[in-house]
DNA sequence: ATAATTAAGGATAAATTTGTCCGGAATTAT
DNA sequence: ATAATTCCGGACAAATTTATCCTTAATTAT
């Protein structure tokens, strides 16, 4: 469904939604522990995260990621930033073209289903599910 | 959402279906042309669809794929004899665990997407949406 | 029998995604 | 100033997916 970029791209949002009250930043080896991700692929996808301007890093002694408060950020800007728009957009089989003029066969039954995904993606938000990770309600790995 | 293999084969269990009632086998080439694929790989997820029991085929002149009549394929079964079950089954966020019990921050959400696509994949019949391609009403290029 | 046709299957290559390594730049604390 | 810490960014490597090539096997028609 998303790549794995993409899945460690939504944990990291979430992780560090999870401890946006806190004063300090998380770290690269913090977050990868956090996720259990690998720590230099995380490294190039937080980059990916800031150069967007869904994080802010700073660097040095006591530096490290943290999302950007009064900033609301839904999944689907998560993953419209590591993956595009293929996710919603694309045809399921594939085809350049798939529109209702020129449909595949499967159009309508899989327009439904993206549908659904896209309400999903752009009506989460990664404060509201970050919260209950700190309560071991939730789990990121 | 599905591999590039998984939308060839797709499409070539619907092309083969929209041919059910010609009396000759749809050789390689014909395939291919039909579905905009290219040739040689897809020979290789011809011969999965195969060797799965998905399709037939003959040999030597005259030979080529068909479906297997009165075997009713749907899409779910396409789809899991070439990528398998991850997309029905996987957690979102690549989780190796997420249940229920011990679910990802977005598991409800994305049960409900899940089910929802597993719900059309297995009640779409290749023959259902085989029937309108000639007819240039449905388009698999 | 022989030649022509067509799928099967193995080896290999190209492209993409995932993952690692390392030197450099920014920042902080001493 | 210096050293320590932490992110940045480029190069590279491994793994996976996509794609090609070529020989063999099966079948049919001549």
């Amino acid at each position: 469904m998303f790549s794995k970029a993409c899945e460690y791209a939504s944990k990291i949002m979430i992780y560090l939604a999870s401890k946006r009250d806190e004063d300090k930043l998380a770290g690269l080896k913090d977050i990868a522990k956090a996720i259990n991700s690998p720590e230099a692929y995380t490294a190039k996808i937080l980059q990916q995260l800031v150069r967007r301007e869904l994080l802010l890093s700073v660097r040095g002694p006591n530096g490290g990621f943290g999302i950007h408060k009064n900033k609301e950020v839904s999944l689907m800007e998560v993953v419209m930033a590591i993956d595009g728009e293929g996710i919603v957009k694309k045809c399921i089989l594939g085809l350049e073209v798939c529109s209702e003029n020129r449909p595949c066969p499967v159009h309508d039954k899989f327009v439904a289903v993206r549908d659904h995904l896209r309400g999903i993606l752009s009506t989460t938000l990664i404060t509201e599910v970050g919260d209950g990770i700190e309560e071991s309600i939730f789990f990121l790995k």
